[in-house]
DNA sequence: CGCATAACTTACATTTGTGTAAGTACTTAA
DNA sequence: TTAAGTACTTACACAAATGTAAGTTATGCG
């Protein structure tokens, strides 16, 4: 859990506020957020086939990474009453307005990056 | 420092190898970087103009964060050896690229972040 | 000499992010 | 009655990022 203040979160908060980019770099931005959206432009996707597709994720964080991305409004979560259970992942409409900003960075990256 | 090897550091090794997009998010992502470089698209800031204009930022996180621009190939630092000593940053040629990136990641946070 | 200035360094502390391993809930099928 | 499958939780440990405060270097000026 985060503290309830520090200058740390108080910067955080700041920057966020004032900056359109620096919102948009918390919201798509970390360790594995990139990968699970590249994935979802592609289709939607069970909990289990997202787990497939990045094999080295820990549950922990696939799951944490998930509720953020829900809260932030970028991708839908599906439940299906089931036995054996079910829960599909899939990008927002709001998620789908990420596709160009997201090709964009893929592309930079590509044409950029060393090697 | 960072450590010579941990799950985490082969996670980011593999993710940035294959994705040039996480590439891009690493290169221009954190806490600071996407307003260093915001102030570096409108033109060349001595450090100490980029620490007036980032009132919250510490000097060693400043520091950190400029070297790694530097490092990356976004960010020209030029010595002038004068007492008092003079340095300035300014976005490099591969920087400047970085420009139109930016710009889509400004507008998609201001047309869609609450508030 | 002693102070001022700019641009850093250094040592240390704190906060945040990520990873590991094991356990849970639910229901159907054997 | 027990095992199997899916989608998680939980408790804990470790790694990385960020922040604080003080110190350093070099030189010209009074």
């Amino acid at each position: 859990m985060r503290k309830q203040s520090s200058t740390n979160l108080e910067n955080e908060i700041v920057i966020n506020q004032g900056c359109g980019m620096a919102y948009t770099l918390k919201a798509i931005g970390g360790r594995w957020k990139p990968s699970i959206l590249w994935q979802l432009v592609s289709g939607t996707l069970r909990y289990s086939q997202l787990k497939a597709v990045l094999p080295n994720i820990s549950e922990r964080i696939l799951v944490l990474q998930l509720r953020e991305l829900e809260k932030d409004g970028l991708v839908e979560r599906t439940v299906y009453r089931e036995v054996p259970p079910k829960v599909e992942y899939s990008l927002s409409p709001l998620g789908q307005t990420l596709k160009p900003v997201l090709q964009v960075l893929s592309n930079w990256g590509d044409a950029h990056r060393p090697l």
